[in-house]
DNA sequence: GCTGTATATATGCTAATGTGTATATATGGT
DNA sequence: ACCATATATACACATTAGCATATATACAGC
């Protein structure tokens, strides 16, 4: 019987570190996990890149079980995977640290962006 | 000036996750961080992968800063670099436990090597 | 309904990456 | 010097992966 409050077991070292290879993969989860929760223009305007491709990796990012996203009207909005392994977590917190200046870079960047869209708590989270 | 004391501080998560991507390396990764050092032949017997293809996956990684190697005879032994930055070490611990199952299945396979060889202790190391 | 904004996907192309095979280099023993 | 073992590298090939562009879908407001 598979219980149900299991982890993401399926994900593997091999498919976290297929997605962390990508540097715009990489940004997008940093800036996540930092952020608690973006939507899709937060974070093309963070990352300065294309709306397509930022869509492509987190469709790549959801697939693989690292991201949640939520649609509030006509945004849709990512966050980190609650029921992550905590050695996945353990990871993308090193990866912080060792990508600090990165990271802080990101986050000056999304904070030039205007009209950023509000957003309601999600239900029963955060 | 550049400090020598310095930490390997070239090594950005970027090149680690290149590195860790490819399933090879990633158990080379794992099995060396584990054991401490090993040779080239006993790598080869514990993945059960072509010499040729362990030998370019390793010197990959020493290419990278990953790993250091040292020659004791017609052996060359491999160890996780010493002077890794803490972020790095956090990533290859995370994945190690990630990794739990298939670290041990290596092991187990490098445990039924015969003959391998003595080394003596690395100079002022260990 | 139509229009604008936000997001997702499909397509064709290019570049990067890994592989096997063959070969080169290094060391030790005879 | 010759041979065996251990390790490294070169080359040609196949596969993968990311990209830009165009297009499709979803939602809000009128």
């Amino acid at each position: 019987m598979t219980t149900l409050s299991e982890p993401s077991a399926l994900l593997t070292p091999g498919q976290l570190f297929k997605c962390l290879n990508d540097e715009t993969r990489q940004a997008i989860m940093l800036l996540v996990h930092s952020e608690g929760e973006l939507c899709v223009c937060e974070l093309t305007h963070a990352l300065e890149q294309s709306q397509p491709k930022v869509s492509r990796h987190l469709s790549q990012l959801r697939n693989c079980g690292l991201l949640q996203d939520r649609r509030e009207g006509q945004w849709v909005y990512y966050r980190v995977m609650p029921d992550l392994p905590d050695w996945a977590l353990d990871v993308l917190t090193a990866t912080a640290s060792g990508a600090g200046e990165m990271l802080a870079s990101l986050q000056r960047q999304l904070a030039t962006m205007g009209n950023r869209p509000t957003r309601r708590q999600m239900c029963c989270q955060e």
